[in-house]
DNA sequence: TTCTTATTGAAAATAATTTTCAATAAGCAG
DNA sequence: CTGCTTATTGAAAATTATTTTCAATAAGAA
């Protein structure tokens, strides 16, 4: 179901801010910061507030149509969501984000760790920082390390 | 070895700020803020500025003898790191954090991702989130849910 | 003990996010 | 299609978190 549907089955407008947010993350491949957001909203269209940016970021993290990614540096970049329990993939160099999927290799890390901190796991956060093949040609080709 | 050793051989020099802050994370098994961190230590002791907090934090990052964890509302917290690479499991509840050591279950969900989505992994970053012995009891006994 | 210079603390500067509130516009009712 | 209700917006102010600046201090070598 689409985000158009989920919004106004749950009472909330399809205003302006809200189509501009969700179809520039719909474009992006990167995840994309509130400043960014803005600013790249800003270059193609009308003005947008920052204030409506985060509110929009807030509305759709809460209905989980949108996630929250860190880079290394913990810098916060917001992606669509695709629906189940995913994790993301940061590329290094570009930024460029991807999502996976949890397995069968996560229960067996977390029934591990279960039995040696005695901890009841409920939830996790996993992210992976890597190259995408793109940065990897680029990077062979170009600079030593 | 440890951390006046190492601050030491570096060309650091053991200030008062800096054996306070490592002293109080030596004590805390919660991961704390550099806000947290700063009450305590008026409270307790002299007065540590929070900006020497914030460079303390900042310094023994860099040296690794202290880690970055966060908590499910993404509020930072920092705790001493033992070596080795490693991840933490932090309570709901108390916000108590403990270390638990990757292994070969990381590596072959690292190796799965690799194959499924063509990027080269680099690092990562694993949180565990759940409650500690302590708290599963209080929880058992005390309110539904 | 003296000297050098890394380190500190206070205040100012910067940055990120949230709140406030009057003006606007989304979308239902007529 | 038009008017009405109220969620939503944008600008500015407020708040919060962090960083920078710089003169005063103190760590540790000589």
């Amino acid at each position: 179901m689409d985000w158009k549907v989920i919004l106004s089955q749950k009472g909330y407008r399809l205003s302006e801010p809200r189509k501009r947010v969700i179809e520039l993350l719909e474009t992006a491949e990167v995840a994309l910061s509130p400043q960014q957001i803005h600013q790249n909203l800003q270059q193609k269209d009308c003005d947008i507030g920052l204030v409506s940016v985060y509110r929009t970021l807030d509305l759709l993290t809460k209905l989980e149509l949108v996630t929250l990614v860190y880079d290394l540096q913990h810098n916060p970049g917001y992606m669509l969501s695709t629906t189940g329990h995913h994790h993301h993939i940061v590329c290094q160099e570009c930024h460029k984000a991807l999502e996976f999927s949890g397995s069968d290799d996560i229960d067996q890390l977390v029934e591990r760790v279960e039995a040696e901190t005695s901890f009841q796991v409920r939830d996790h956060f996993l992210q992976l920082f890597g190259l995408c093949p793109d940065c990897q040609l680029n990077n062979d080709t170009g600079d030593q390390l």
